[in-house]
DNA sequence: AGTCAATATTTGATTGAGTCAAATAATCTT
DNA sequence: AAGATTATTTGACTCAATCAAATATTGACT
């Protein structure tokens, strides 16, 4: 029996997620190298939307705290955020420095116009394959 | 001015597409896991289709010709493949042993019977993703 | 008040996946 | 035959990230 065509496809459609996946990444790698940045940390900075804890960081990239740990050992050493405690002194809050928001906001905006997520696709095909990874990322 | 839905939501479609791809690859991981292997030697011998030249493995895996020399030998090592000089003695190609084969086939199956891809999506649904994806990954 | 378990962060050591540069060997060009 | 090109290998190294153990604080219970 040959294999059947869903089952060959299938195997290249994984590659072809993988891909996208690794395009979406160095598009972001180029937007940010331009500022001098790991792409890690830049990430870290795009999310810190408001002052946050650690650890709350640490879920929304699904890391090890430590990690994040020493990620923000990097961001405050640049001067882009500052580490202070919280009501609850286990925790240390993450703030963005003025400097920090500047730079976040110029992130933002390289990131956004190297998307070839943005660049290469509609409105409408954007939702369409917003649904379809969604079935993939929620699947059992 | 607010940011624009659509900028809003490009972002959130990048990570979805990453997520995605992380989705792809534990599964992967996960399939392969069971035979004690290392995700990137699992791809080389499922890659391995018929004999081939190293430096064809790495164009396919896209990465530097220095690691598939150590996933080779790796792979001889555990007795799954051969190296052998080609016609053109500066080239060596590696060949599935027949215990390298019947891996092989046992890693496809384990793969394909996890791939969210295949289980969380429809025919129809992944031809239309193969779509979108393919203007992500050939955007300019 | 005092003890015990749970939570947040930090540190040091380590892993995995890969790159880079230089060395070697063989082939192609002229 | 000389020099440029191509394929592979080796050693050193980077980057992203994890794990395990240590520390500090808080909450719950008696």
């Amino acid at each position: 029996m040959t294999p059947s065509p869903t089952q060959a496809n299938s195997s290249e459609l994984a590659t072809l997620v993988v891909r996208a996946s690794e395009r979406v990444k160095s598009d972001f790698a180029r937007a940010v190298a331009v500022f001098d940045f790991p792409p890690p940390l830049a990430r870290a900075v795009l999310l810190l939307d408001q002052p946050a804890q650690m650890g709350c960081l640490a879920t929304q990239m699904s890391c090890d705290q430590s990690y994040i740990t020493r990620l923000a050992d990097d961001l405050v050493k640049r001067g882009l955020a500052t580490r202070a405690p919280g009501a609850d002194r286990r925790v240390q809050v993450l703030t963005l420095t003025p400097a920090g928001e500047d730079l976040k906001a110029k992130l933002a905006t390289a990131v956004s116009r190297e998307s070839s997520v943005v660049n290469a696709l509609t409105a409408t095909q954007q939702s369409e394959l917003s649904v379809l990874l969604s079935g993939i990322v929620n699947a059992p």
